[in-house]
DNA sequence: GGGTCATATCGACATTGGTCAATGTAGGAT
DNA sequence: ATCCTACATTGACCAATGTCGATATGACCC
């Protein structure tokens, strides 16, 4: 793992305030349009793979800090190639955010994406 | 679409006590495991389908009611033995419960299942 | 400029997965 | 026993996906 390239502030309970998930549809609210179904089943299905999760849990162990891929690289034992390609699917999913700084890539969580699906998976 | 083979009793809050979630692990909760990781990773699998999800949409707002395969091939419009196939995905992995009642299967959904996974999803 | 480092993209491969038609199975009715 | 009904299983097909090595891009340094 090379240095990182700054210093990644200690995760914090809540960074920012967090905008209301974007309401859109839960599985107990009744039979669901096909069109909602594709976009809850797309970002689900980012994460239904064990690499990405594990990818995800460092850069959600980093709270609002952010990680660059040689970090995760290090972590879950797969080629840098196959790295870039999951965190592209994360980002396209909107599960997280990608800004690069100077040579690095930092990628950091998008909470609001990760309160709708858990609205969604609500059975009240 | 047939005679409900039962009345199906109107959707309510809460029919049984939940037990607690099976406190597993959660996104924030530092990196994961590989054997973690593999055990989310294949329920939210099974959730990332677009017909899944309107299946299980069916499914969950019977609440505690149950539903048979004739009804959920009605409302998605694809052939039978499909139908079939996703059902048992979704009972394979733990998100919903099939029992035989005379020649009609009956499907419920296990709140259970998804309360360890929405707070697997929590960020906190 | 050239060189190196961090990351993305490309092409190829093997595997998984969604779908269907055809068939099997088992319960209920006549 | 014979049919019908409700559902599962099988086998096949094609599309999507995870993985890698090789290569491209783009930023920094000298």
């Amino acid at each position: 793992m090379t240095l990182a390239p700054d210093l990644q502030a200690a995760a914090v309970d809540q960074c920012a305030p967090r905008t209301a998930g974007t309401e859109c549809c839960s599985l107990s609210g009744g039979p669901m349009s096909a069109e909602d179904a594709q976009r809850i089943a797309g970002r689900l299905k980012a994460l239904s793979d064990p690499t990405r999760l594990r990818l995800l849990s460092h850069v959600a162990a980093q709270g609002c800090g952010a990680v660059c891929v040689c970090d995760l690289t290090a972590v879950v034992d797969i080629s840098q190639p196959t790295v870039s390609h999951h965190m592209k699917r994360l980002v396209d999913a909107g599960l997280v955010t990608r800004e690069q700084r100077g040579k690095w890539a930092h990628y950091s969580v998008v909470p609001e994406a990760f309160d709708e699906l858990r609205s969604f998976l609500d059975l009240r």
